[in-house]
DNA sequence: AGTGAATTGCGAACGATTTGCAGTAAGTGA
DNA sequence: TCACTTACTGCAAATCGTTCGCAATTCACT
């Protein structure tokens, strides 16, 4: 289904700002701060505000179509993605990699069997040094 | 070895602010804003100024004492401890509970055998629903 | 094409955190 | 105990990502 599928799905309107968010997000399928979405929805339409950005962002996260992350300061967005699928954050490059960790869903079930608190989501994020980085000495 | 003994180890001056900050961590044994913190060493100190509250805390950070948390909207700091204790956050009450996960360093293993990411530190989260809440229907 | 409401662009507001600076007080050595 | 040095503080202003109010625009439907 496509964005412009999915928001009329639920009588959202079609509109530039939301379409170009949702382009930039899908092609990076990488973790993008609200400038770096600003700034390739620009190489589209100069003319989209940093509020429609926000707007579009904060729609998408409520209809979980995208995952926003804080990462030290700032927020970054993704498509969102199984929950099962973690994120290996490189602290030399910044860059962030997707793992997909069978060993997540035993985690769940562990906390679900030995405690009393019923698990939604979890998120799992590992800091270190990704490969190219380690081996750049 | 108390905070004072850390502090004047590494050179670092022992003061009102720092101790008080520190004192409020510590009793709290939880996750506190920087509001909550300002508001807790008010009680002890009227005149300590919110500057020097975070200025304590990056400080702490630094030394590795106190570890931040962003949970959605701001940050929240908590005596610092090790990484295989998880963190599950209510979403109903918004406590956070510890919970040690030994898992959680099978996790750690698997990544570092699997992929040619070196870990680092790890952060479990899990978001849900804690006893109490589910409990009160 | 015409209509009404949803959405936008704009600029101002916001709020947590940070910074510059002059004054204060912690540590040190006499 | 008393100076002396300078790390640290309080204050107020600045910062900066994000949100908001509102008039103008654009979408969806006829």
């Amino acid at each position: 289904m496509s964005i412009d599928e999915v928001l009329r799905a639920q009588d959202f309107r079609v509109t530039r700002a939301r379409t170009l968010v949702w382009q930039v997000l899908d092609e990076a399928q990488s973790h993008l701060s609200a400038a770096d979405i600003l700034q390739r929805v620009h190489d589209y339409d100069e003319s989209i505000n940093s509020s429609s950005v926000y707007r579009a962002l904060s729609l998408f996260a409520e209809l979980e179509l995208v995952r926003e992350t804080r990462q030290g300061e700032l927020s970054t967005w993704e498509p969102a993605h199984d929950d099962a699928v973690i994120h290996l954050r490189c602290e030399l490059c910044d860059i962030t990699i997707h793992f997909d960790a069978p060993t997540v869903n035993n985690l769940r079930k562990q906390v679900g069997n030995i405690t009393n608190f019923t698990p939604t989501s979890i998120d799992v994020r590992i800091s270190g040094v990704c490969e190219s980085c380690s081996s750049a000495t």
